[in-house]
DNA sequence: TAACACTGTGTAATAATATAACATTAATAT
DNA sequence: ATATTAATGTTATATTATTACACAGTGTTA
C-alpha cells in the first residue's frame, strides 16, 4: 500500500490525467491536456511528475520518457519495477510478480553486491498484437 | 561473441570513442569530440550510434542517455541487457550473469508471455562510493 | 510576534536530446 | 549494367528537460 500523500492541485490534476489514460502519456502531451486547467508551462509539469514518481504514484518508462500511473497495490518500494512493453502498439503494462521481484531484490553481481532499486524492462508483442 | 560486422568510418570513430571511455557518453559529446573527426551534424552521431545499438556493440543506459561498449563477451542477445549503476559516480557496468539471463528469459508474465528482449537497470553504490 | 526553513507555484528563457526531409554517394546483388 | 540497399552530408526542426528568479503558503521556533 503506498503511503498517503495528499497531492497538490498541480499534482492532482497531472496524476488524474495520467491515471485515467490507458496508455503511458508523454511530459508534453500532459502538458498539453492540461492548459485549461490553469497549468501552462512545462516546469509545472515536470515538477509534478517529479513528485509523483518520487512518492510512486506514477512511474516513468524510461524507454519511452512516458508516464504511467502505479496500479500496483503491492508495489512498496516505487523504485523496483517492471514493465512489459509492446513493440507494436507500445501498450505498457506494469509486472507484479512476487516471484520476480523477490529474485531481483535478491540478485547479486559478482562483488556480492545487492540492489534494492531497479527498473526492467521487457519488450514483446502482447496479446493482442501477436 | 558478436557476430563481425565491418564498421563504416563514422561507425568505427564513433565506436573506437565510445570504447576506450571509462564511462558512458552521451550524444552531444560524442559529437563535440569527433568535430575534430569531421563529423558534424547531431544525425551523422545518431545514426552511428543507432546502428551499433542494432548490432550489439553498444548499449543504451536508458535511464542515463547514454552509451556505453558492450564488453559482454557471451552478450550473443544485444537486445537482452543488465547494468548496475552507482547513483553518486554514475559508474556504469554492465552485467554479465548466466543465471540472471537465464532467469529473465524463461520469466513468464500472468498470461504465460515469455519475452527475450529486456533491459534492467540496477541502481545502488559502486564499491569506492559505498 | 518575527524570523526561518521548507515546499510548492508562476514565468521566461534556454539547454539537452532526437528526428524529419532531402540530396548525394558508396557498397552489394543479380 | 542496373537495381537495390545502406550510408553520408546538410539544414532545419521537433521533442524532452532544466536553470534562474520572484513569490506565496505552511509550519516551526526563537
Ligand atoms: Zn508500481
Ligand atoms: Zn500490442
Ligand atoms: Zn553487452
Ligand atoms: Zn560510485
Amino acid at each position: 500500500m503506498h503511503k498517503e500523500h495528499t497531492l497538490t492541485k498541480n499534482q492532482q490534476i497531472i496524476f488524474d490525467l495520467i491515471d485515467k489514460s490507458s496508455e503511458p502519456l508523454k511530459a508534453y502531451s500532459i502538458l498539453f491536456n492540461v492548459q485549461k486547467k490553469g497549468i501552462k508551462a512545462p516546469l509545472q509539469v515536470y515538477r509534478a511528475l517529479d513528485k509523483l514518481v518520487e512518492i510512486g504514484k506514477i512511474h516513468k518508462i524510461e524507454s519511452r520518457n512516458a508516464f504511467i500511473a502505479c496500479h500496483n497495490s503491492s508495489c512498496q518500494v516505487a523504485k523496483a519495477t517492471a514493465f512489459s512493453i509492446c513493440e507494436i502498439c507500445e501498450k505498457v503494462t506494469e509486472i507484479s510478480s512476487a516471484g520476480l521481484s523477490k529474485y531481483l531484490a535478491n540478485f547479486k553481481d559478482k562483488d556480492g553486491m545487492k540492489y534494492s532499486k531497479y527498473n526492467l524492462e521487457f519488450f514483446g508483442l502482447c496479446k493482442k498484437c501477436r
